[in-house]
DNA sequence: ACGGAAATGAACCACGCAGTACATTTTGGC
DNA sequence: GCCAAAATGTACTGCGTGGTTCATTTCCGT
């Protein structure tokens, strides 16, 4: 009965695909807007879908922050898994891992901005996560491999900290991309040139270098 | 009729107190919980007045933010105010530069969260406000000072860029406080104890001395 | 001492937005 | 082919929250 004038919705299934775009746009709003800025129905319109398919797979706006805050964890580390640096001496691998920290960090400002959200929250989601807690434990092995490397052929200094040395590549890395908004309505926008941005890679990699090879701190 | 038994209130009037008891408020709710987390409800709560006199005062959510941003930036450039180095050699001058900024900027956390959150919002308000922009320029002076001096004796490599000099001390010390939740949640809140802040500090403070001593960057 | 403006109080409202109910279609196992 | 389960569409709701209305009290100039 009136089948022939009343409209027939079809569609075709694709759940991993659902839930794969929801992610991407929620990553994106969350960055963009932090937790409570970002609007479910926003979110919702800016994937194929519907809302309703986000509160099926996700269960609330929390899950799916918590998913979307993996999901950028995820990715930045995976862009980092291809940098080899062990056929390298040690000063070398060290310099090349500073730089390639910078230029990710700066290819990734929605994963930045990720965290500094995380951090207004006391990165209370970030500690919940198992997830993402191996994953940057995993991160700093590679630093470490060198820090010990650098010890062992007398380059570095004795002692060496790799937690506090990820902290000091991270906070160049880091700041250059999460108060570059501040800094250049500040500033103005010069230091963001590309020119002065490899000049400030530069000066962060003769920082880091002189760190490591001076007996600095106690 | 019925005065006697109805209750009469009756207040002195303090219009200055009122706002900066607002002022005051707003700034902790905002730097805690961002814009959109802040509920105006929960700030006039935790004054002695009524949300009435947030919008007598500030007219919206908004204008409170922006004066409570202001006030952020007041309080703690006035801290740095206090800090005399005219009288020391350069390289003295710039040492304790670094280490008075790092320190200054650990006291200071909510501070640090209102500069987080305006960068999340792109810096949008702050780089409306001209009384924040005046503050920040003036806040270079000193180390375009110190680099002037040591430049003309000597001791410093020309062609320092105030700026760029700025830009790595910030780095540092507003990283230390901006990311403490995401490090202590990765790796653990060792890198927070007061003697790991030391060794960072100075190895901060080293690391910004190598970078006006060596010829870097091009 | 009085009149108008500034300052404050108490209740109220409109609506944006997180979350749901219910119906319908697809899919895959037997 | 049939049926239960998974996946999707449509429409709805309750309430938290930013903002307002109206009345009352304090203050200050003359």
């Amino acid at each position: 009965m009136g089948t022939t004038t009343e409209e027939r919705r079809s569609w075709t299934q694709d759940p991993e695909g659902v839930k794969r775009d929801i992610l991407s746009v929620a990553v994106s709003e969350f960055a963009a807007n932090g937790f409570s800025g970002a609007r479910v129905d926003t979110i919702a319109s800016r994937t194929r879908t519907s809302k309703r398919m986000i509160y099926y797979y996700f269960g609330d706006k929390h899950g799916l922050y918590t998913r979307a805050l993996e999901a950028a964890y995820l990715k930045v580390r995976e862009g980092e898994a291809s940098l080899d640096l062990d056929h390298l001496p040690p000063a070398k691998a060290l310099a090349r891992l500073v730089a390639f920290t910078f230029e990710h960090h700066r290819e990734n400002p929605d994963f930045i901005r990720m965290v500094m959200i995380e951090n207004i929250h006391n990165a209370k989601n970030l500690a919940a996560s198992q997830v993402i807690r191996d994953l940057n434990v995993a991160a700093i092995d590679k630093l470490a491999d060198i820090c010990r490397r650098g010890e062992a052929e007398g380059l570095f200094r004795p002692g060496l900290d790799p937690v506090a040395l990820h902290w000091q590549i991270s906070a160049a890395s880091f700041f250059n991309v999460s108060n570059r908004p501040s800094f250049s309505a500040i500033f103005g926008p010069e230091l963001y040139d590309e020119k002065a941005q490899v000049c400030l890679r530069d000066q962060t990699v003769e920082a880091i270098l002189a760190i490591v090879a001076t007996s600095t701190g106690k």
